[in-house]
DNA sequence: TGTACATCAGTGAACGCGCGTTCACTGATGTAC
DNA sequence: TGTACATCAGTGAACGCGCGTTCACTGATGTAC
């Protein structure tokens, strides 16, 4: 078996940290600790803790959001592409539960450098696909922005009451539920 | 007219520099310059970063869950009670944005040592009026944490995408279609 | 009215600390002959 | 097989910096007589 690469060690153990205490509560030292080395080690792999942070968001993210597209983009009729959107959300908090709340939580911290608009960007992503579905009349006209923010705040809430301990189910056995719910907001 | 105490000036400048950079990217030099003092000055009146940011948080938490446990309590049937405590977010945005995104940006920072329940914690509220609603069988029955997580969602997404510019309108204007969706969710 | 004193919001200078980061060095591993 | 050298991930020690915080002090204002 091969041993996983110390730069993907790094990542994964900042990562961990950072959804645990909080970003800014982690150290260069923390990080180097937890993955097993010393902090200058860090700097032969990732310029600056900036860099370590900007890259681990922006990946992630934008990986979420070529594959929401890539579920926008399927043929078939708006409501069952919308399903698909929400059981893929529902399938990568499932695939790496750390990550997605990595994003759920930083995302305030790391949004302020990043693109509103663009394929990599999964909110804009679900707008413009909310958007689409009512230019073509498959769902009621009504504010797009609002309908989107609607249905990512159900799902973003979901993970966060998750994340709090509210929820007992992960997303991933909440999907019918989601998809349901969806369907009744957009409608 | 009378002038604003001394450390109603310091909450004010905190929390819009926290809104404006971010928690962690604020020093106490930072907020007392743009309070017009030198930092020494601050520790007079809290006794502490910590007990600043903390005081600022809690006490902007406890009035909201305390005003939205109060419309949770008003007679009448569940629907109305749920587009009162809708309407309610929406004034409570539009009175002071500030507070409302200081809430908004910093609930995963501050919520690590905030108690889930209870009358002070607004999302708690919510949870609680969703699941009676149900029981008393105004309601569809459903998993009441994620009636109350999708609703709360729908809520705090409109607010922060109109933080970030994707909505035009202040959550007051959008009130009759956020009470509409909030219907729609439930039902 | 003038003088002496108490009060108190605010300050200048300084503190220790932990942070991100740099850099010369180490020591294991592979390669050439 | 042994020796000399190149490579390269990782480290120990140290750096300067900005942070939160402390504290003796200032200087304006109010009060007593």
């Amino acid at each position: 078996m091969q041993e996983e690469p110390t730069r993907d060690r790094i990542k994964r153990a900042a990562m961990q940290l950072f959804v645990a205490h909080g970003v800014d509560a982690v150290s260069m030292r923390d990080i180097a600790d937890a993955a097993g080395l010393k902090a200058p080690s860090l700097y032969a792999h990732f310029k600056s803790r900036e860099a370590l942070l900007s890259e681990m968001f922006q990946a992630g993210y934008a990986d979420y959001g070529q594959r929401l597209a890539a579920a926008a983009a399927m043929p078939g009729p708006f409501l069952d592409r919308l399903g698909g959107m929400v059981r893929l959300i529902c399938r990568l908090h499932a695939e790496d539960e750390v990550l997605f709340n990595f994003l759920l939580l930083t995302q305030h911290v790391s949004l302020r450098d990043i693109p509103a608009s663009g394929d990599g960007n999964p909110v804009d992503v679900l707008c413009r696909a909310v958007a689409e579905g009512m230019l073509h009349g498959e769902i009621p006209q009504r504010d797009p922005a609002l309908i989107a923010a609607a249905l990512m705040g159900m799902i973003i809430q979901a993970a966060t009451f998750r994340l709090y301990g509210r929820l007992d189910r992960g997303l991933a056995a909440l999907q019918n539920d989601l998809v349901r719910l969806a369907g009744r907001i957009v409608s």
